[in-house]
DNA sequence: AGAATTACATAGCATGGCTATGTAATTTCG
DNA sequence: CGAAATTACATAGCCATGCTATGTAATTCT
């Protein structure tokens, strides 16, 4: 096999994982919606992760982090704060800007919710070897890598 | 480290990966969808595909196939019809049931669908190892059992 | 034959998306 | 310094993706 077509059979080999990647990504998000008692989907508890991970952030950031349009996150932080997950107050900084902070009910509903997440899906990951939670790990944090840079 | 503690231990690891997983498939899931050009998100794609590797399908498997309610389907599939991606036929071996088949229009959508999501991804895999690459290929494939058996 | 169940369309509502626009605050520039 | 430009976010309007409830027709069960 000559040096091109071993690189076309690379690249049709990547792309080939690409979708594999992004098929089975979204399966999963999927099912994961599928928590029991759980009524926001995935992008509530990103949010709130990213909150509590970071601290009170801006409205601006958490949208350009969530990769939606800001109007997006205005919507759902308000829905948030009506929840009384978050609270938002005036940057200090700059009068313009919103900071959205976390509160203990927030930290309290995020725990929940990453109860019933592992609840799901941690039996699953029982009945594999330590290989497959290996390939399972590394993947997990070279998808965020991936999301990330795309 | 008793056996009690090593079982604890191992179920709070397994919880940590199941968060992890969740998450990173939610984030690679929401960039994915950033592909230039697509209106539609990740769902119609999986029926496309779904339909395209099964042949002619009824609603209510689609939506049992996606974890989605039937009206929910049925309002997609008037979409995709629309679309002219996909026709439908009452079953003529129920005359209740409608199968729901991928056109050639369907098929030419779904495959534009596939070069816009390779071409944001395979690069990312390009820079990859070929270790990290097995892994990810590896995990695609437990990703999706995990999230047929929940 | 009638009752029960199945298959899907419709209705109404909520959440998660978007673009466009308006208002206030901050920064830039002449 | 003041006006113009830019920034930050809320609001408005619309659509897609979700749900439960309900209606209609067809099939199955008793």
């Amino acid at each position: 096999m000559s040096d091109l077509t071993q690189q076309s059979s690379a690249a049709h080999a990547h792309s080939e994982l690409a979708l594999d990647l992004v098929r089975s990504a979204a399966r999963l998000t999927r099912a994961a919606s599928t928590i029991s008692g759980v009524t926001y989907s995935s992008i509530a508890w990103r949010v709130l992760a990213d909150i509590e991970r970071e601290g009170a952030t801006r409205v601006t950031d958490l949208a350009a982090a969530q990769r939606v349009a800001q109007p997006t996150m205005t919507t759902l932080v308000q829905r948030l704060e009506g929840e009384g997950w978050v609270d938002r107050v005036v940057d200090p900084a700059d009068r313009r800007a919103t900071l959205v902070g976390i509160t203990a009910r927030g930290v309290a509903a995020l725990a929940a919710y990453r109860r019933g997440a592992a609840n799901l899906i941690t039996p699953k990951l029982a009945e594999l070897d330590a290989a497959d939670r290996a390939a399972l790990a590394r993947a997990a944090e070279l998808m965020l890598s991936i999301a990330n840079a795309v």
